[in-house]
RNA sequence: CGGGGGAUAGUGUAAUGGCAGCACGAGUCCUUUGGGAGGAUUUAGUCCGGGUUCAAGUCCCGGUUCCCCGACCA
């Protein structure tokens, strides 16, 4: 992708209110927009994150058996009244059409995707069954914070399982918990599994958090047995109450929350099926949540220095950032165009993922600043200096580290 | 929802009740080019509605909206 065809234009100075440090980047390097508070524009860049993000999670649901559904977020007022969350889920969105209904913009999909199986599920043998579905979120936040990662509109990835009896839950709830450190993992991430309480969906729930004095989780952490508390479920101690050891305080970012509903929506919506003695039982059902949004705004939260993002490789909207340093206007830029154009056809050939920077009228210095604030895992750079070797810089955004290359080596890199 | 602080040009900031100014950005021209270059020139602003006053960005009332702390967080 060339720059000068892309939605890309970087600012060094952007709105004094945003505080949390991947908000002001993301908002600098052209990923993200404010629209209001707790609600975002993703610009190509950040829905090109987005959209990785979204991939890896798929993967990685399809893996465990994960069939995607896309539900309706405009909800008829009945089924949230049929749980009774019409009135005591709190952030509830809820709005009255013009012709005298209501409904809410779903924050959950619950109350929806349990009347739909009752069309599909009706005897052991379709059990068990797994559906995903990605897309917005609502929220009626009393307050939205730190950029993405607490806003009124967000995006997030809802899986829900289908069982016979809870053991088959439990087994299924330890395959998701498998599939999620596979999902931080690629996302560059060191995700904690944390118990915490299940609210109004179960007594008990395990929380995913990833470190960073964004967060706005506290939990407990003891090196030496592994045990992860919330805060919010231990009483006040400075010893582990498994082991006995020291614990640990630390503050972290929730970007993923698994729970055992059990039977509780089975029951609202009376979902059962018909077991091998032709008995009526609920189904066990399972739901399994990912803050996508969130992930995108805590993959920057972890990977940062003082000059921009630090993209990992697997979420990085870009592989290469490729620069010809030059203007224009002396005889040896003409060059240096010709060999970068080439080298970014090449590159495209293979089939990589290529950002590059031929704004003619901006000057080197401001190309390097934007490759370092943009953060793509690689920069490749032909100028006059490395044209003389017949070569060109690549450096790696992580380490610095810095490796000359003969042009006609190009294919090697890959 | 409780408490606190804001809203002046795209951004950041000035202006005792008395001509709305500066910097960055953006446009044009000239020079410059391996770490956010320099000069010339142009551009663009008082959140909305009332009130007080000879005069309101400034004072008063109402609204909208943003940020922070806390509560809430399925």
């Amino acid at each position: 992708m060339k720059a000068t065809q892309f939605y890309f234009k970087t600012r060094k100075e952007i709105s004094k209110d945003e505080v949390a440090i991947s908000a002001v980047l993301l908002t600098k390097a052209n990923f993200i927009e404010k629209l209001t508070s707790g609600v975002y524009n993703f610009l190509p860049l950040g829905l090109r994150v987005i959209k990785k993000i979204e991939q890896i999670v798929r993967e990685e649901m399809e893996a465990i058996g994960g069939q995607e559904i896309l539900m309706a977020l405009l909800n008829p007022r009945s089924n949230w009244e049929q749980t009774g969350r019409w009135d005591s889920f709190k952030a509830l969105f809820k709005l009255r059409s013009k012709y005298g209904s209501w409904f809410a913009l779903a924050p959950t999909h619950e109350e929806i995707i349990t009347p739909m199986v009752k069309n599909y599920i009706y005897s052991y043998k379709d059990l068990p069954l797994y559906l995903f579905h990605i897309s917005d979120k609502f929220r009626d936040e009393p307050r939205s914070k730190s950029g993405i990662l607490r806003g009124k509109e967000f995006i997030m990835k809802d899986l829900y399982s289908f069982h016979q009896d809870e053991k088959d839950l439990e087994n299924y709830y330890e395959k998701v918990k498998k599939a999620y450190q596979k999902i931080y993992k690629r996302c560059g991430l060191k995700a904690y599994v944390v118990e915490a309480s299940g609210g109004t969906f179960s007594r008990f729930s395990h929380e995913f958090q990833v470190l960073t004095p964004a967060g706005e989780d506290i939990f407990y952490h003891c090196s030496h047995c592994g045990m992860n508390r919330n805060k919010e479920i231990m009483e006040n101690t400075k010893k582990c109450p498994e082991c006995g050891h020291k614990i640990e305080e630390l503050k972290g970012s929730e970007v993923g929350n698994i729970f055992k509903l059990k039977d509780k929506y089975s029951q609202a919506f009376d979902l059962n099926y018909r077991d091998e003695k032709g008995e009526i039982k609920p189904v066990m059902m399972g739901c399994y949540g990912i803050g996508i949004s969130r992930l995108l705004g805590v993959i920057v939260e972890a990977n940062y220095d003082a000059k921009g993002i630090i993209w990992p490789k697997e979420t990085a909207p870009f592989q290469y950032h490729l620069i010809g340093l030059f203007k224009g206007i002396k005889k040896e830029d003409k060059e240096i165009k010709k060999q970068t154009d080439l080298v970014y056809k090449q590159l495209i050939k293979k089939g990589l993922e290529v950002f590059y920077d031929d704004r003619e009228s901006v000057s080197s210095g401001e190309k390097l600043v934007d490759a370092d604030l943009l953060g793509l895992p690689q920069r490749i750079i032909i100028s006059e200096k490395t044209l003389k070797n017949r070569s060109f810089e690549l450096k790696e955004r992580k380490s610095n580290r810095i490796k000359i290359v003969k042009l006609k080596d190009i294919s090697k890199i890959i």
